[in-house]
DNA sequence: ATGAAAGCGCTAACAC
DNA sequence: GTGTTAGCGCTTTCAT
């Protein structure tokens, strides 16, 4: 591919003409910018972004972590993600990791040795050492709802998930349930981690307790709508019906929790709108070149709490008499 | 953060030979490693990628196109591409266009700049520019499940929608369904095309033609599955029964699409293969710095067909009497 | 086995 | 207005 020296010499100019006309800094004379527009033109010259970053000595990328795109909460966040980056003509590296620790280092490591401007987390394993990887070598990092973390360090973009599950222990206690399950992530993921503290811290305030196996809850709450989801085909297939038989609710809200067949009682989460400003704060610690939970002096906020209200559907309902309403 | 010369110095040796062990080309004294290696510790180095790639000429790094994150489909092609990518260490940068023609020129800048080394393409508007600009500039690229293009210079890694479409009919038409009709992608996307063109062939072929008016058809096959899942949730709030009113096809199975609420027949078709077998081949087609379509000497094709099986459920069922047998 | 030096393609001072 | 030059942080001959 041509570079800026080829068309340099096909315009009969130097290199830094060049430069100034495609960077539009510095007068250039009407007729040399033609000329020098014109063997743009006829080479098909593209800057090179490798060179450019490498004297400007940052990557002009974000990256960001989730543990599954799959999952259309994450495929939300990627969107708000991208959306924000492109503003900002920052490109986006995406790892998934499935929550696995080595999966998560192996991301860690690309995002340091690549220099991206940032990293936006999306989801972590338990006891994930990554962040404090990433903001041992300077890196700012901004986690989107992951719940509380104890480092002061990063930028946070969340819920208030004590509140949320506040709300759908409610909503459940209300209708008469008893005896509550909570249906963990496969991935032991460390918002889920939040999620069932929440729960159980809810249930206690109401002299509740968890019950462990799934065949003897009255109301599932599940880590997240696509696990209520599975949930409401697994109980169906085994012959529970969903909510005479067993209430469950979600967490996201996901486009399909609303479906005419599905009716999810779920917690919403705007993914899309959550990515877009945890870049936005990723951005800005980058531009400062400190860690994103440092409050910059201007008063941009080092935490964003988001609303997470409870959406009422049809996959909750008043437990059946002859099994619920016993303590 | 850390460069080579400084691990150089505080180790007190030159930065071939720091180069060296970083990369385990060459000898070096096993003193002398050791030496290296503490140094690197101490500092916390981590080798620049951008240097590295400026060097290589080669941003080590592929591109992926796909019209929307969240539709379970392209996630998982994404999920491909990036395993394979992970495989030889190379970053992926994800640019999702709503097949927008802006999006998709943005996105092939941006991927010709920073200099990816090939392009994974799985959707795009109809009439897009962007596979021709891109091999324009020597850039690898393959299709992954975008049905026929015209060019034969990129990879090809697609169903063979022809017959997938004639099984869907075949099946639809053998229950009684005489009034058929397609249900097409918002997006204008190219897939949705082709698989358009393939249902009407396949209507031709029995002497019939499409029902353009959604109420008058007594089934629907919808470009992919979650405009089927979506058809569904419309038809019934507007009171027609799936299947008995209607049946109702898609494309993709998702694995909602198995989900015993919805029970959607469609095609099968796995994202996470297409996107590995699309990535090998970009890879390779890289490494051998030419267009991915052209055959290699050895023998790699340059076109690759899964097998798009049918999958029957229970949205789809016999018309009723009264509308569905009329011709 | 180790080091010196050139160069990857650009930007940024600064000179003219 | 335009050209020259010195890096950015690496890899890579080629000496030693």
């Amino acid at each position: 591919m041509a570079r800026l020296i080829d068309v340099a010499a096909r315009a009969g100019v130097s290199k830094s003409t060049v430069s100034n006309v495609i960077r539009g800094t510095a007068l250039v004379a009407e007729e040399t910018r033609r000329k020098v527009e014109r063997a743009i033109a006829e080479t098909g010259y593209r800057p090179n972004a490798i060179a450019r970053s490498l004297q400007a000595r940052s990557g002009n990328a974000l990256g960001v972590i989730v543990p599954d795109l799959t999952n259309p909460f994450f495929a939300q966040l990627v969107v708000g993600v991208e959306r924000a980056a492109a503003t900002s003509g920052q490109a986006v590296l995406t790892a998934h990791t499935e929550c696995t620790p080595a999966a998560e280092l192996a991301a860690a490591y690309a995002f340091l040795e690549r220099r991206v401007d940032a990293v936006v987390i999306g989801g972590l394993s338990i006891g994930a050492s990554l962040p404090g990887l990433l903001m041992d070598h300077g890196m700012p990092v901004v986690l989107a709802g992951l719940g509380g973390i104890e480092d002061p360090r990063p930028g946070v973009v969340d819920h208030d998930t004590a509140a949320a599950m506040e709300a759908v222990v409610r909503h459940l206690y209300g209708l008469g349930h008893r005896r509550l399950g909570f249906l963990a992530h496969g991935l032991r993921e460390i918002a889920g981690e939040g999620r069932r503290l929440a729960f159980e811290a809810a249930l206690a305030r109401r002299g509740l307790v968890a019950v462990a196996s799934e065949a003897a809850a009255t109301a599932l709450v599940a880590h997240d709508d696509m696990h209520a989801i599975a949930a409401i085909d697994r109980l169906e297939r085994a012959g529970r019906r969903v909510p005479e038989d067993v209430s469950v609710t979600g967490y996201d809200d996901v486009p399909l929790a609303a479906h005419g067949r599905i009716r999810l009682t779920t917690v919403r989460a705007d993914g899309v709108e959550m990515g877009r400003r945890a870049t936005e704060m990723a951005i800005a610690a980058a531009r400062h070149g400190r860690s994103a939970g440092q409050r910059e002096s201007a008063g941009e906020s080092r935490r964003i709490i988001l609303p997470s209200p409870l959406i009422v559907r049809a996959s909750t309902a008043a437990p059946r008499r002859d099994r619920g309403t016993g303590a």
